[in-house]
DNA sequence: ATGGCTCGCCCAGCGAGA
């Protein structure tokens, strides 16, 4: 299975882009994120039309998520347990849910496209979601492969978090004055991998930037970051075989200021053919 | 020159992004 993930920063703006890079790269599943658009928006038939099935969970011009795939997408899910929501006014227990996660099941695996909230400014009531928003996520995390320590999980997506200063080249950002590269959230992003995830990707593709800021010539001058992430449980490490942050999609015209993140796995689920022979 | 963008929204500034 090849597996990507990529915040497209509009769907319909980006369809054809999206669905191109798709189909040339071979991508089986397709997770993205800020699609910018309610369900009933998304450009459904251009996907359909190159053989992709499609789950998207989108409530307004923000956030969105969905999942494209070539095999059956199936027990779709748009929130995982005990995800805070958010809104003006409503910052306690019983705010309103944005459409940040989609998850399901496809070819065995258990795919969530997650858009981790942004945070705005430390300090603000939105960097304290950010923090609740992944501790909740972590809690999943755990319980999920408390009860089954062999489920290959991926958890793919745009998680705003430069874990490491190496993955912050944006001179804008300074530790101690913005998101994104605070104690606080790297911790969190630690704390996913103490859970029992690993990023896939890391070891083979050791440095490089996924998001470049449209302004201040950031790209060409290659000041990004690296905030978006494949983790995956033990079985789903254990199975990667390759990776690649494929930032010639940052060029050329309209792109989004992310690029794809893929990854290729054999999880090698045992059948008939090659159940080990017993004498 | 010391800043240069891009979305979507009841079309015009605005909120949001990182």
């Amino acid at each position: 299975m090849r597996l990507a993930t990529w915040n497209v920063n509009s769907i319909r703006a980006r369809v054809e882009r999206t669905v191109e890079f798709a189909v040339r790269e071979s991508i089986d599943v397709l997770a993205m994120q800020e699609i910018k658009c309610k369900v009933e928006q998304f450009p459904f038939a251009k996907f359909e039309e190159a053989g992709y099935h499609v789950e998207a969970h989108g409530l307004s011009q923000w956030n969105g998520v969905a999942i494209a795939s070539r095999e059956p997408i199936e027990d779709v899910e748009t929130a995982f347990a005990n995800m805070p929501g958010f809104a003006k006014g409503h910052e306690g227990p019983d705010a309103p849910l944005e459409a940040r996660a989609i998850g399901a099941t496809i070819g065995g695996v258990k795919v969530w496209s997650l858009y981790v909230p942004n945070g705005r400014a430390l300090g603000d009531p939105h960097y304290d979601y950010k923090l609740r928003w992944l501790k909740a996520l972590e809690e999943y995390t755990r319980t999920s492969l408390a009860g089954d320590p062999d489920l290959p999980l991926a958890l793919v997506g745009d998680f705003n978090i430069a874990p490491t200063d190496a993955d912050n080249g944006d001179p804008t950002i300074v530790p101690g004055f913005a998101t994104h590269v605070s104690p606080p959230e790297r911790e969190a992003f630690a704390a996913l991998q103490t859970a029992g995830l690993t990023d896939v990707v890391r070891p083979l593709v050791p440095s490089g930037y996924t998001y470049w800021d449209y302004k201040q010539l950031r790209f060409p001058r290659n000041q990004g970051l690296r905030i978006d992430f494949i983790l995956g449980s033990r079985s789903f490490a254990d199975g990667v075989t390759g990776a690649a942050i494929h930032r010639d999609e940052r060029k050329g015209d309209i792109p989004s200021d992310h690029v794809p993140v893929v990854v290729d796995v054999d999880l090698d689920e045992p059948d008939d053919d090659d159940r080990p022979m017993i004498f």
